[in-house]
DNA sequence: CAAAAGGTAGGAAAAAATTCCTAATTAAAT
DNA sequence: ATTTAATTAGGAATTTTTTCCTACCTTTTG
């Protein structure tokens, strides 16, 4: 019976992985190490010197916290670790814009477009992509 | 000319105001206020309380905060004061939104809708919707 | 090999956001 | 007229997030 317990804790604390979110520092760092894969502190931190000012020791705690929250993974069997994201970035970015609809327009997609549409002006083209996925979409 | 300078100020801090962006618990004020228009903290709370738990007073001290930072106005005329939003709820979730495609798809509207699609499944009502908006927005 | 440079780990400090206690005031009820 | 209930204001405490200092390794360089 104890067996059966743990071995259900461990499967939850497994499932609620995604479950956790980025703040928004460390989302700024999920968004670098989605363009650059797999890479180590140094790179990550040298990316986000272009957008603000970060102490290094800063940016290897936050990669160091996104590991143990389960956001990141990390090769460490050289002595510079290599930190990779966890999850997808469509999967990722699936929940985070889901629980954007969901609160700022009770989950009505439809709702979001139409003011993306009066706010933003998205080119021609894409357009034209919206469109034809649009299209696609209604089968 | 030092009359000038204030009057630039004063302009300044008018502007800025939308600049000030709420926190998770703020918009959660907000959302209510959108929905139920000018409003006392209790009934504020009310709202809150069918989502979370949360203690009157922790409400009031938000609102109070959000006055200060200029994203509530109050009516204090009588002591129930009345709280309403200070800018207008479009313009909010626009700006809202405006950042959120920024800093997740780079500025692409497109690309947003695209997941959209993808993630969310909109009625075949909004999808019209959107197609319509689609070709009225074509001019 | 000694020094310098570049890494990690851990903790602590600082800043921001959240929560709620308490005192004072006003309105309502008995 | 007292008491009770509802409200505001002003901290203060707590929690979360962000920042960075310091000690200690490992690698590179002279």
């Amino acid at each position: 019976m104890v067996e059966n317990f743990s071995y259900l804790w461990i499967m939850d604390t497994k499932n609620d992985r995604q479950m956790v979110e980025p703040t928004k520092s460390e989302l700024e760092i999920l968004q670098v190490l989605w363009e650059t894969g797999p890479a180590t502190v140094r790179t990550v931190n040298d990316e986000l010197l272009k957008q603000k000012d970060v102490n290094y020791s800063t940016t290897l705690k936050f990669m160091q916290i996104m590991t143990e929250k389960g956001l990141l993974k990390r090769d460490d069997s050289q002595m510079k670790h290599i930190y990779s994201v966890a999850e997808a970035e469509e999967k990722t970015k699936a929940h985070l814009l889901d629980k954007f609809v969901d609160s700022m327009y009770k989950g009505s997609a439809g709702k979001l477009v139409m003011q993306l549409l009066g706010d933003k002006k998205p080119s021609k083209h894409e357009l034209q992509q919206i469109k034809d996925l649009l299209d696609k979409y209604e089968e």
